[in-house]
RNA sequence: CGCGGGGUGGAGCAGUUGGCAGCUCGUUGGGCUCAUAACCCAAAGGUCGCAAGUUCGAGUCUUGCCCCCGCAACCA
């Protein structure tokens, strides 16, 4: 056990601009699922979540809609809200960067550099398309044409201000020697590396006198802070950094780990340790860029009409399915494919019939053979119990293992190992036939031994599908108490008389393949 | 020569420092009847993109080529 150790995990700040898809989802998923697991663990855990809301886009979203900027955003934070309830997803805080306690944190973060003079003014200078008041790198345009209308470019100068990244250049390579495993995957960091760090960083600029929807800076209100220094820092003033009270902080920081998504993984790699060093501010420990999840046709795009939104599949299959779809799909570090034919295949043999089948032959049999009332006075035991025993131990360990490196998928890989096992056991000691025999003291061994099979799975099954792990204790008749992660090891927890449901409803009802394929192929086309 | 990822039995994927090619689903055959036509056992099915090289030995290392995908400084 880990007592009184603190465990400090964030997800990306996201960017509502429309409506948060299966991506999105996955991302808070895993970081709520890795959240749990170390509160099980015993950590005195904190997950901050968030949402970014400053920016040109936001402003022209809410003109379109005709409505304010921060109508926009309040409405899209509700919406947000909504979603990481229907998730249950146990964020402890939830920034918005239109906040006050950001907006002032910030100004002061900006004040130290301009002081320090890490800060100075200068040009910025990119093609801008006027229709869309959007600037673009060269790079970016598509035959010499803004790559979102295709109308003409210019080039055009603004002032602005700049962080100076390349006085901070060799202490980053230097932080980088030392921390090898910053980064994970490690493919991750050579990237960044290989495009941006090795060819000499450029310094970043940090503001923007075009459009006013941010936090002004605090030396020349006529700029306005430009995305990154302004997201970042999410992480820190969310705990109330440079706030009258900085007990989160002193008590959090520095963050154990930061998820993020592969696309942005160089922000996090190289400005956000560079501003924290700048700050004198000790770095996170790690940051986790996950992959992403893609479409047969490639990437998800409303116009291709393959985008898969959380709530369609919530809604029909509920959220332990689509939190284990999720979980179980994205293999470490690698984009995977969602199929409407695999999540549907995936949650018949692995839930209904893998999980939930166990489940409800124990209950049945439990019914059946003792009028509900679970074994445990032991006195026997069959040949096929020491295996069984050594498989939980095992598999158990391996979960812990690949959860402790974020491998979420092969975690959950190894708990079905064991649901496996214990389908086996049921077949190698065949209660029917100890029924028969009226072998009564090895059918007790054997029912026993399956209920504490499915105390163990509940318990480990609990930070990737909550409900479903509650709902096993619920028909075993099991307290949560006597269902916590050091009491894996036990076999002394089911108390003397408890009795199971009568009759247990499925955990996951299976379903009929060709019409759920075709029901949520619909929902993708927008149905 | 911008950077990176990928190409492994029908499908989706694992393959750590090179050492008899694995997993899940599907298929076929068998077993069982406690259970959600679920569970258990077994079998079939692969020249590991192509070519060459290093090595006693290469899916794994080197080189060249072909194909797919992503990024390219505001896409989870």
């Amino acid at each position: 056990m880990s007592e009184g150790k603190k465990f400090y995990i964030t997800t990306p700040i996201y960017y509502p601009s429309g409506k948060f898809h299966i991506g999105t989802a996955y991302c808070q998923v895993i970081t709520d699922c890795i959240k749990r697991y170390k509160q099980a663990k015993g950590y005195d855990a904190y997950m901050l979540t968030g949402l970014d809301e400053h920016g040109q886009k936001m402003q022209t979203v809410a003109q379109k809609e005709g409505i304010t900027p921060q109508e926009h955003v309040d409405r899209m934070a509700k919406d947000a809200k909504k979603l990481w309830d229907l998730m249950d997803i146990q964020y402890n805080d939830l920034i918005r960067t239109t906040e006050e306690r950001h907006v002032k944190a910030v100004q002061k973060i900006v004040k130290i550099f301009l002081d320090k003079g890490d800060i100075y003014k200068g040009e910025y200078e990119g093609w801008y398309c006027m229709p869309c008041e959007n600037y673009f790198t060269e790079t970016q345009l598509v035959d010499g044409k803004c790559p979102d209308c295709g109308r003409e470019v210019k080039k055009m100068k603004e002032e602005a201000y700049f962080f100076n990244m390349k006085k901070y250049e060799g202490w980053l390579k230097e932080f980088y020697k030392e921390n090898p495993e910053f980064i994970v995957p490690e493919k991750r960091k050579n990237e960044i590396f290989k495009n941006f760090i090795d060819p000499g960083l450029e310094d970043l600029c940090i503001s923007r006198c075009t459009f006013d929807w941010g936090i002004p800076m605090p030396n020349d209100s006529k700029h306005v802070l430009y995305v990154w220094l302004d997201a970042l820092t999410n992480y820190i003033t969310a705990l109330g950094y440079m706030s009258d009270d900085e007990t989160l902080f002193k008590k959090y920081w520095p963050a154990d780990l930061h998820v993020v998504g592969k696309e942005i993984i160089r922000f996090h790699g190289i400005y956000w340790p560079i501003f924290l060093h700048a700050l004198g501010l000790e770095l996170p420990k790690k940051l986790y860029a996950h992959s992403w999840i893609v479409m047969k046709d490639g990437k998800m795009s409303k116009s291709v009409g393959n985008v898969i939104y959380p709530e369609t599949l919530i809604e029909r299959y509920g959220l332990d399915a689509t939190r284990y779809y999720l979980l179980q799909l994205m293999s470490f570090g690698q984009d995977s494919m969602f199929t409407p034919e695999d999540f549907i295949e995936r949650y018949n043999s692995d839930l209904a019939n893998d999980l939930g089948n166990l489940l409800n032959r124990t209950v049945g049999m439990i019914n059946k053979y003792f009028d509900g009332v679970i074994p445990t006075n032991i006195t026997e035991k069959t040949e096929f119990d020491d295996d069984l025993h050594s498989c939980a131990r095992k598999q158990i360990e391996k979960v812990e293992n690949s959860m402790d490196e974020y491998h979420v998928r092969d975690a959950i890989h190894e708990i079905w190992k064991y649901i496996s096992r214990t389908n086996k056991y049921i077949d190698e000691t065949a209660p029917w036939i100890l029924a028969k025999e009226e072998d009564k003291s090895k059918l007790e061994s054997v029912m026993f031994n399956l209920v504490e099979a499915l105390r163990k799975i509940s318990i480990l099954i609990e930070p990737y599908m909550p409900h479903a792990s509650n709902e096993i204790l619920k028909q075993l008749g099991i307290a949560k108490e006597d269902a916590t992660w050091d009491s894996l090891a036990s076999y002394d927890k089911i108390k003397e008389g408890t009795k199971i449901i009568e009759k247990g409803e499925p955990l996951f009802v299976r379903l009929d393949k060709e019409e759920e394929i075709e029901y949520i192929k619909q929902a993708m086309k927008g149905k």
